[in-house]
RNA sequence: GGUCUUAUAGCUCAGUUGGUUCAGAGCACCUGCCUUACAAGCAGGGGGUCCUAGGUUCGAAUCCUAGUGGGACCACCA
């Protein structure tokens, strides 16, 4: 059957992966073999495929189906992520397409739209990843909310709340005012922006009018209305939560301040003027305004002197009734009315252009307001000191290792996790209140009320009479203990399973998550498995355009996957994405690079087109195909070899190219070239059988890489057993390779290419063909192949006296290689071109004379060294007189 | 402000303990070819002050110091 000359992936991709998952080949269960375990970073699961979940799940799956092809019981377990805050959100905003606000309802109607939503959109993403080729084992596939997750998040709640890990009180949070929640400060992003800087008038209280002048340095702002102080802030709308004005005890031009009151603009409260060290004397006027409900440095300044805390904010960001003034409004439009009103006031003495970092949502993207209410809060000093050895010390590895710093610095300076979360979507935080106050926690109702009796001596409570907690849980506290509990190591611990398989193997993952995520799923590892969660962590980098900018749907440079695979094919895209890919750095990504795939795949499948439609004859090997096969062993070996070191250094876009080149140049310009009879001619079947060895040798290595179309070469190659598979082949093992081979071949490609050099510089056309002479030490045993590829009637030393006639000389090494050419030799620009060269060598000559008569690089330089310098000598002077020689010929 | 990281061809990057394998690869580019597997191809070719300035050394892309320009993270700025 005739094949086309292009591949089209389209027409196979979806039918061995049918195949694939048929066969089971995707699925592990615990057995003798070595396991290889990979969980997924679980995406949202109502997100779609992104750029970075095709580099992040390539990797996965190139990593996996090594390891399986390697003989191990591989496992890459797939799953999503209920993503609390990001999925309540879209489901608040579809509802309120529809009308309906989110506070009509009760929590377990809203709960049964989330999961409406769930199921429709849920595991979209997880069909797109099939599509790519990802090999999980679909079987396992969890959910950090199903069953079994949600139990292990609820027990390891009440542990380390009964291990007294787990604290609830009253703290300055991140609040979030557009999901209505606390945040971790994980999820807090810092954003440089232009913002003004306001210089607003408190004017002292009792001012007896008079006044004096302040002794020096000290400025005293004075009007009709009497002295002032000036204080600078961004954040003017909150002058009606003020509660004191500090001034630093040592700045001189403040003094005249001390132990006096002033009266907030346009509020007209009275609060006295503090001092404390805390106040920068060099920033704006040295007046702080002290704000301890809404600042987290003010708070601490108003635990310390006891100062009232006034929230003049709603949850949701407008002005509460405690304010007085605005309430009801929005907090940014109440910072341009008040700068307005204030400036009509006169208490507004200027306005100053100014950049600072406001913080903002991760998720909802709004400003976080801080905040002081009621959380829960996870102590991290016991699992940061357990987390913090392993990976410094390389137990658990990094790569990049640079992120060790990153990790370090956190570890050291963490704070308390704020795990509470005001939102519905997420596990219920199992703390019941008891009716005449306090709480228990208990993994049940039953435990709780169990625990609430003995609590309150009551024995006639019943449930009705506890009130569960309302909040839940941040997702990550379900995330961290993913590699456990996909293995249901919480709930039972010690099973088979988590046995087998913990600790996982790779973890491959994005830096932006590595405090989110991995240094906390490390803490649970150690914590509950006494193990680490995983022995290596690889982390990917951004997926960027080729400018450099961050893909990002809002400035659409962001391609979709599905189309890039559509277009490109699954495998074109992969290998796209990994040519750019080395670990930890940046990629930038351009579609030219899934064309270079593209283009790849061709050639793979061109390749194939030839070698089948051979055919074979009962006939004698010609010499060239022999010496081919045995070379190309070595070179296979060789290549595998450096696989290896490749990917044990997680190397894996220098691996691919290893392999890409190893099949275009190695295999295809220069293996097949060689052994490829004539036009319509048979072949025989040593030369085929070896042949067709390589290429499925060659599919295997490319396997992992590019999964689809190995596989169709693969059952295209040969007849296969029913349920035979690339994919759960097995790769070959290292075997030793000559290296003299190698080299000898290296040279025979310079012969080559130099003859074909002088048929490009002649205009000779590759059908006519000549004698070739040679001087020096060729080894004969590559002759055939000189003769056939180059087109070369004849090898032989040059004679003693010289080729008769016009020829052609060229070096490859030290040997001399002569063409005799009849009527094509300019020996005017023959002798010009070797006389530069000589000129070259000369040059060359002095600087290595130069060095060997430096005695000290003598006596000092390593032997071996010193002698290769001798050798670069000798060669110079020999090629020199060579030249030389065929010049005074020529002449 | 602190910590870390980085600078090599037009682009993306390799370059291990300093020394013939040290100035490389892929892509892009230029020239010639529709040569019966492949123009998504074949054969050739050009291209770099290894960021700058010092230093160490017989010898530096490589080690040290400083500077400049990228990048990341953390902290803080009222």
């Amino acid at each position: 059957m005739e094949l086309a000359s292009k591949y089209n992936p389209a027409d196979i991709e979806q039918k061995w992966y049918q195949y694939w998952m048929e066969n089971g080949f995707f699925s592990s269960k615990p057995d003798g073999r070595e396991p290889y375990t990979i969980v997924i970073p679980p995406p949202n699961v109502t997100g779609v495929l992104h750029m970075g979940h095709m580099l992040n799940n390539t990797i996965q799956d190139i990593l996996v189906r090594r390891a399986r092809m390697m003989g191990k019981n591989a496992l890459w377990v797939p799953g999503t992520d209920h993503a609390s805050i990001a999925t309540e959100a879209k489901v608040v905003n579809k509802l309120a397409g529809e009308g309906i606000k989110k506070t009509d309802l009760t929590r377990e109607e809203f709960l049964g739209h989330a999961w409406d939503w769930t199921r429709k959109h849920g595991g979209i993403i997880l069909e797109q990843l099939k599509k790519l080729g990802a090999s999980c084992d679909w079987n396992r596939t969890g959910f950090t909310m199903d069953e079994v997750r949600s139990e292990s998040v609820i027990k390891v709640f009440c542990d380390l709340y009964n291990k007294g890990l787990i604290y609830r009180g009253v703290r300055m949070v991140n609040w979030d005012p557009k999901a209505l929640t606390a945040l971790s400060d994980e999820e807090v992003i810092y954003k440089e922006e232009n913002s003004k800087l306001y210089y607003l008038k408190y004017y002292v209280a009792e001012d007896d009018g008079k006044g004096e002048t302040g002794a020096e340095g000290e400025i005293v702002h004075r009007d009709a209305k009497g002295r002032y102080a000036v204080v600078a802030t961004t954040r003017p709308e909150t002058i009606m939560g003020d509660s004191a004005m500090c001034i630093n005890p040592k700045d001189p031009k403040n003094q005249w301040l001390k132990g006096k009151k002033v009266i907030v603009p346009l509020v007209n409260r009275v609060i006295p003027v503090i001092e404390d060290e805390y106040v920068d004397i060099e920033f704006g006027t040295g007046c702080l305004k002290v704000t301890p409900a809404h600042d987290v440095n003010d708070y601490m300044l108003g635990e310390k002197y006891n100062l009232q805390t006034i929230d003049i904010f709603n949850d949701n960001g407008t002005i509460s009734e405690a304010a007085g003034m605005y309430v009801g409004q929005d907090r940014f439009d109440v910072r341009k009315q008040i700068a307005i009103d204030l400036n009509n006031a006169g208490l507004l003495e200027k306005e100053e252009a100014y950049n600072n970092k406001v913080g903002y949502s991760e998720r909802t993207n709004v400003v976080i307001e801080p905040k002081l209410s009621m959380q829960w809060f996870l102590k991290m000093e016991h699992l940061a000191k357990i987390a913090l050895d392993p990976v410094m010390n390389d137990d658990i590895k990094f790569y990049p290792a640079k992120y060790k710093n990153t990790y370090r610095n956190w570890l050291e300076n963490i704070k308390d996790w704020c795990i509470s979360r005001q939102l519905w979507w997420g596990h219920r935080i199992p703390a019941y209140f008891l009716p005449q106050g306090g709480y228990v926690v208990a993994a049940t109702e039953e435990e709780a009320l169990k625990l609430a009796k003995e609590k309150s001596g009551n024995q006639s409570l019943t449930m009705a009479d506890l009130r569960q907690d309302e909040d839940c849980l941040d997702t990550w506290f379900s995330s961290w203990l993913w590699p456990i509990s996909l293995f249901d190591g919480i709930n039972n611990p010690g099973n088979e399973e988590i046995k087998y398989y913990y600790p996982t193997s790779d973890l491959v993952t994005g830096p932006d998550i590595i405090f989110f995520w991995v240094a906390r799923m490390i803490m649970a590892g150690y914590e509950y498995e006494g193990k680490m969660p995983f022995k290596n962590v690889y982390f990917t980098g951004i997926v960027r355009d080729k400018i450099g900018r961050k893909m990002s749907k809002s400035l659409g440079n962001s391609p979709d996957p599905l189309d890039l695979i559509a277009e490109y094919g699954a495998d074109g895209v992969r290998m796209g994405m990994m040519l750019s890919a080395p670990a930890g750095n940046d990629i930038k990504f351009d579609v030219a690079l899934c064309e270079q795939g593209r283009n790849f795949n061709n050639k793979i499948w061109n390749a194939f087109r030839l070698v089948q439609g051979w055919e074979v004859k009962d006939m004698e090997q010609p010499e060239s195909a022999k010496n081919a096969v045995k070379w190309f062993g070595h070179k296979l070996n060789k290549t595998i070899e450096e696989l290896e070191d490749h990917f044990s250094k997680y190397r894996i876009s220098e691996a691919l190219m290893t392999v890409y080149k190893l099949f275009w140049d190695e295999f295809s310009a220069w293996y097949l070239e060689m052994v490829k009879p004539a036009y319509q001619q048979p072949i025989d079947k040593a030369t085929l059988d070896a042949t067709l060895n390589y290429f499925e040798t060659l599919l295997k290595l490319l396997h992992p890489f590019m999964p689809f179309i190995t596989e169709e070469l693969y059952q295209a190659l040969k007849t296969r057993d029913a349920k035979d598979s690339i994919m759960v082949s097995l790769l070959p093992k290292k075997e030793d390779y000559c290296n003299k081979c190698l080299d000898r071949m290296e040279q025979t490609k310079e012969i080559i290419a130099g003859v074909r050099n002088i048929r490009a510089e002649k205009g000779i056309s590759p059908r006519e063909s000549f004698k070739l002479f040679y001087k020096g030490e060729l080894d004969a045993k590559n002759n055939s192949i000189i003769e056939k590829l180059a087109n070369v009637e004849s090898i032989d030393v040059t004679p003693a006296n010289g080729v008769d006639g016009a020829s052609q000389t060229f070096m490859v090494g030290t040997i001399e290689i002569t063409i005799p050419l009849a009527n094509n030799v300019n020996a005017e620009e023959e002798i010009k071109k070797m006389e530069e060269e000589i000129k070259y060598l000369e040059g060359f000559l002095i600087s290595v004379n130069k060095k060997l008569s430096n005695e000290k690089f003598v006596a000092n330089a390593k032997p071996e060294v010193v002698a290769n310098e001798r050798k670069k000598q000798a060669d110079a002077e020999s090629k020199i007189a060579t030249l030389k020689a065929n010049i005074e010929k020529l002449k």
